[in-house]
DNA sequence: ACAAGCATGTAAGTAGTTACATGATTGC
DNA sequence: GCAATCATGTAACTACTTACATGCTTGT
């Protein structure tokens, strides 16, 4: 449903399949993929239904190809659906899911190192973001707020993942703070010694963890919002 | 898959398949959903692979019931997934796909109200997971540094959901903000008149819209983080 | 009598993934 | 000759949704 409206808005200008993937790999990925195996039935069906049109085309390299284009009809259904309101579903998140129950391991290093990880994957995707953020306000003295209206739009949207994005890392920073404070917390108790504490602390942040240390490189970089 | 794991988890305490449906509903819900229709026949699923067992049980209303519990051989199944590192899964987000091709619209105004709905979404979501976070911290002193280690990976997915909905509305309110700076933009640039965006600025925060008063209402109690 | 809540399920369909098959062209 | 890239597709499978079927108990 929603992949059906996504290729009537892309196909305003004519693309093929592989030109379509492509777009969701390297444009819109932080908020929709989409296979090959899925693109083409779904673009076949869409023109059996009269929202697509396709003419054969030539390419350089490779066989022919099919560039597809939205009909006065698909921009129709294109735009009931713009206007329909936002569709929110349900979420998924499995990585909070394993954390929900991360007890069962019952040991609070697994869920250190766990949240690091997930930290140093949201951190890369902030940084491609951000990258994509930083060459168009380079390349376009009207960006951000004085882009034509549909670079504006897709300004958006880029927005949301950096924002999003950044508090994803700032959780899991928070997150891995509380866990170490109370790793510090049981470490002091069971020596009796009221100062190891500190030293635990030090223990903890200081090491030689590959982990750790590409989680630091990646803070430098990393946002306030 | 990620559904048989979390199943395995929440059953290391004995339940139905109705109290599950439960559990997602007011549990769960911001990071999980299932449907009974998905439930049962998942549960009679690994039954057979041996990583749960059922006995029936009586209710105090309705038929019978099954209550399934987590075998040994389950629990390592689960601990095999927790310990296999963060599964974070493509992002799919309908309401951005719809905000990036928006411009299809042609109409500022119909953006303003799009993100308007959407962050009156996010601020009801926001604010039931506040209500949990209060209520919690209101009724156990612990909370929420010193509660019991399950409670306390349950409280960081908690914290997560609210840090998370908060940056969304915060996104929504900057950029209806910045729309409507557009907005009056425009309209200051038809009438040439250089005061003109003053006024249009007051009339689209001062008229007697329900969306925008739901708004400024559900904005008196959202976060700062 | 009937609605609401408890309780378990099946059937049909949609959306998406993984694996595979095919074939052309360019550069090394 | 071979890998990479361009290009289109099918088949089998997994995950999830919507709609429906059934039946029991309690409160109004």
């Amino acid at each position: 449903m929603s992949l059906d409206r996504i290729l009537l808005g892309l196909l305003r200008e004519p693309a093929s399949g592989y030109d379509l993937k492509k777009v969701f790999d390297e444009r819109i990925g932080y908020f929709w993929a989409a296979e090959l195996s899925q693109i083409y039935p779904t673009l076949q069906r869409l023109e059996k239904k009269g929202w697509l049109r396709s003419r054969p085309a030539d390419s350089k390299r490779g066989r022919g190809r099919f560039l597809y284009e939205t009909t006065p009809a698909g921009g129709r259904a294109l735009r009931e659906w713009l206007a329909s309101g936002p569709q929110v579903g349900d979420d998924r998140f499995a990585y909070l899911a394993q954390l929900y129950l991360m007890n069962e391991l019952g040991d609070l290093n697994q869920t250190v190192q766990f949240l690091t990880r997930l930290r140093d994957r949201f951190a890369r995707k902030w940084e491609a973001l951000r990258a994509i953020d930083r060459h168009w306000g380079e390349c376009d003295p009207r960006y951000p707020d004085d882009l034509p209206l549909d670079e504006f739009h897709v300004q958006l949207t880029l927005r949301k993942g950096l924002l999003s994005l950044a508090a994803h890392v700032k959780w899991c920073d928070e997150s891995i703070r509380r866990l170490r404070a109370r790793l510090a917390k049981e470490k002091s108790h069971v020596r009796t010694l009221p100062r190891a504490s500190v030293v635990a602390h030090r223990r903890g942040s200081g090491g030689a963890d590959p982990v750790l240390d590409s989680r630091r490189r990646a803070q430098r970089r990393t946002p306030a919002h």
